[in-house]
DNA sequence: CCAGCCTTGTTACAATTCGTAAGGATTGGG
DNA sequence: CCCAATCCTTACGAATTGTAACAAGGCTGG
């Protein structure tokens, strides 16, 4: 994995350069966006890793997006905020937040707790050789797929990049640009279709009913979801 | 899982009878020790979920405990301290514990806290939701609605938000531009006419009467309500 | 009660996005 | 050089979703 991606949506712009400053300092990636709107457009290109959202913004309900990006999004979501009362604090942790910070905030602090985020996060992606999920066994080391009954299927290298990206973020919405970033294909325009192609073949190797895909979801306009339990050894 | 157990490691009592009172009322099992080395005890026995320690304790040194807490188990680790300076909180934060709480605390916001940490960065779509209603269930993980004789009928992305606004708020009138918060009302604001097609949608494939509706009921020149009997699982 | 205005429901259509089959470029082995 | 495998590209059909247009129904002032 790249250096992670922090995202900051506050409408202050003193705010937005000490944050990024301090992450920047600290090593990460930043975007920051003074509007929702801009801020929501970009999630379709690219998917953050953590999102710093300020409650009090002009063109929307602070909270609504929170509790949107938390169930849609893989990212952490800290809130930092002005209102400082515990009812606010509690009601955004409530509603998705992984995070509250109250304004005036120590930069130090904020990079502490980002990390603290992304350590949680970072834990359970260990990428071994095989996984296991909902009946088949992937096994990086031999480009192969076992079911249940012993059958096996070899995978390309395409395929099982894609396929390892799903297994590594399971249950989490990948966005199209993320997989394109992930995925060596940085560069392109046209190249979006290879992407399907890709995943249309992982399908069938799959067996997924096209009409009714259970691991490999499509969320329209959005990006893809990988459903199935994974276990790493 | 079961329900999640929680210890706490402090050294006044009057703060484990607080924290106690409140986690059992939240619904959680809780341990609490005095003193480190009880609490290091019971680690060998039990493994708890969520762990809350005070850094001022008699018998040994706070951090190092957590740091080692942090990188052994893999239960999350709070710390509870009076030392309120950045400082301590980044080195906490720092050698692994997952939050930073500074006393005076409130309750609530040590548990919102917990149920943070618990919900998790590893799960972040919220997976295996369903939600039943009057002779329906809705599938949020497979976008399908199942009818209680085992029909089963899709439903897209968009109608699948406007789905979980109501079945989260059922009962409850849902104004026209709460709807356009929740959902991606960023994205294009000219026209909330797409809303209520998102509506009408939602409603043919909840086999509503268009004259009598029984689910969503429109509350003219105000919004939308939900009626019916939510149980999520 | 009624005409007119406003809000809402529904249908049809178009733009965008996605799935996949077919063909060609590239690579590597023999 | 040929063959097979892989994978990108192209092309076309299908699905999703917003937009427009129109119909239906509620509300208000008279």
């Amino acid at each position: 994995m790249t250096t992670p991606l922090v995202t900051i949506l506050d409408d202050e712009p003193e705010i937005r350069r000490i944050l990024t400053d301090a992450l920047e300092e600290a090593g990460y990636r930043t975007q920051s966006f003074s509007r929702a709107r801009e801020f929501e457009a970009s999630l379709k290109r690219v998917t953050p890793d953590v999102c710093l959202v300020d409650l009090s913004l002009p063109d929307t309900d602070g909270l609504a997006l929170v509790h949107r990006l938390a169930l849609e999004q893989g990212a952490a979501v800290i809130i930092i905020s002005g209102r400082a009362q515990v009812q606010d604090r509690v009601t955004g942790l409530e509603l998705g937040a992984d995070d509250y910070i109250t304004k005036p905030f120590d930069p130090a602090e904020v990079v502490a707790r980002i990390r603290a985020r992304l350590r949680g996060a970072r834990a359970p992606l260990q990428s071994g050789r095989t996984a296991r999920f909902n009946g088949w066994t992937a096994h990086f080391d031999r480009y192969l797929l076992e079911d249940d009954d012993g059958g096996e299927t070899p995978f390309s290298h395409a395929e099982g990049e894609v396929l390892r990206l799903f297994l590594e973020n399971p249950k989490r919405l990948i966005s199209r640009a993320t997989m394109q970033e992930s995925l060596g294909g940085g560069a392109g325009e046209s190249f979006d279709r290879a992407m399907d192609v890709r995943i249309s073949r992982l399908r069938t190797k799959l067996r997924e009913d096209p009409k009714n895909p259970r691991l490999i979801k499509t969320i329209y306009g959005a990006g893809y979801i990988f459903l199935g339990d994974v276990g790493w050894t």
